[in-house]
Order: structure tokens, then C-alpha cells, then sequence
DNA sequence: GGCATATTCAACCGGATGGTTGACCATGGC
DNA sequence: GCCATGGTCAACCATCCGGTTGAATATGCC
């Protein structure tokens, strides 16, 4: 959506606090909020439904996802509306990948292979 | 280094505690610990001599990167070498790159750009 | 055996975290 | 205007976290 110039880029991530994007990635509940605005954008009150939490918990969540980046919220009526910003992540990501001197993972090959072993999986 | 087999690999990356690799990549000492293993194996006390924290606090640190799986020690006589293990971090890179369907980094592309920027930086 | 080196253990402390509840705004529909 | 809906705020609680210190446990060397 955005048109990121590579400076911007580098300047998102040499400012980005890898603190709060991993504290952030470290909580299960927070990993699958992501997982599901993955799917598609979502009202607060959506999100929540699936947890067995209270809405302030969730809330709370939220704001930590939005602090750390991950996610941005939009308030559109009384509905305030949750989306996925990619970019903390990927700031992670390439700091992470400082270490893929070790053969880092060919992710392509790795899917065909578990495509190919869930189907077989499942035939079987 | 080591030559997993794809199966020992979704094994790895299915069972990998997620919590505790990012918990363990929330903080900024542990990061930069991981990152000074990425030259070499070091013993603990090595690994201690650069922070302006005690020897223990910094034995702590190592215990949580090794429950994470980020890092193994062994002991060799009265030193304990530490170093580097691979699979947990690609663990956490593999979980991430499902959210890559926003056009990923071109890792590639970028460092170049990055290596063109701060040689022109540093000659204007 | 005895001492120095390498590392961990145990107890403690202050501050952050993840959850709760109940009160509090803001907005839309009637 | 009034009520239901959507969401946050504030106070509180138990637990975890990152650090300290001092004692304890290897191991190597003489």
C-alpha cells in the first residue's frame, strides 16, 4: 500500500526498537491476533471474540501490537478498526537474518516439501 | 554445519517454542550477545568481559538464549564454550515469513543499496 | 592437598507484564 | 434525548524479569 524509497526503509529500521517488536512477537495471544488480521482487517471487538479474556485484555494487546509497530488502528465511527503494518516486522526480520550465514532457510523449497508431505500425509 | 533432513526440520520448527525465542530476542544484551557469537565460540567469562554487569546476571542470560535453543553450551575442562545454534532463530524466521506475502525484503537488493549508500556517504 | 580460576546457585529487590473488574467516554439509532 | 454498542481507563493483583550480592561447586595447577 505504502511506496516505501529505500531510505525511508533504512531509516524505519535503524529506528526501530527490536525490544518491543520481540516482546511484543513473544506473547501467544498477540501471535495470533497477527495471525488472524493476517486474514483480513478487523474491529477490536472481533478480535477479541475468539479469547477467552475480557475486551480490556485484548484492548491492551492492541496497544502493545501498535506501540511496537505491528499493527496500526484506525477509528472509522465508533468502530475502531485493526490492520497489519508490515514493516516492524520486517525490521526483525533482517536483523534476524544477520544470522542466516548459517545456509538460511530456502522457504520456497521448504513449502514444496510440505505441501508435498501433508498430501502424501493425508492420502496415506 | 549440520545436515537436517526436511522432516527433522518441520519437527524442529513445529515443536519450537516460539514464546521463549522471542522473550529471549527481547532483550537488548542478549541480542548483542548473539551477535558477538556470530564472530565465535566463547566461553562465558569472555562473553561477560564487555557488559558492565556481573558475571552472573550475564550466566542468566546465557541460561535463557540455551532454553530457547538459541545457543548451546558445552563444557570443556572448567570452561563452558557457548555458541551459536541456528534452528531456533529460523524457527521464529520461518513464523515470520508467513506474514511475507507483503512484498518480502529483497535482502539482496537491500544490502546493496546499503553498501552504495554509506560509501557515497562517507566520500560526500 | 591447597589455591586460583570458571561458573552457577540462592536469596533478595524493584519494576514490568498479563490478567481482572468497574467506571468511564464516544458514537450511532430510535 | 436516551439507550445500546464499541472501546478505553484506572486501580488492583499475582507473577515474571533483570539485576544485585555472597556462598557454593567444579576443575586445573603446583
Amino acid at each position: 500500500m505504502v511506496d516505501h524509497g529505500p531510505l525511508v526503509w533504512f531509516w524505519r529500521i535503524m529506528s526501530a526498537d527490536l525490544d518491543t517488536v520481540f516482546a511484543a512477537l513473544a506473547d501467544p495471544t498477540r501471535r495470533a491476533i497477527l495471525a488472524m488480521l493476517l486474514e483480513d482487517d478487523m474491529a477490536v471487538t472481533d478480535v477479541a471474540e475468539p479469547f477467552e479474556m475480557s475486551l480490556a485484555a485484548i484492548s491492551k494487546h492492541l496497544g502493545i501490537l501498535t506501540r511496537a509497530g505491528l499493527i496500526a488502528q484506525e477509528k472509522r465511527g465508533r468502530v475502531k478498526w485493526c490492520k497489519l503494518e508490515p514493516d516492524a516486522m520486517r525490521a526483525a526480520s533482517v536483523w534476524m537474518q544477520g544470522f542466516g550465514q548459517f545456509e538460511p532457510v530456502n522457504l520456497d523449497a521448504f513449502e514444496r516439501f510440505l505441501a508435498r508431505e501433508l498430501e502424501s500425509g493425508a492420502e496415506g
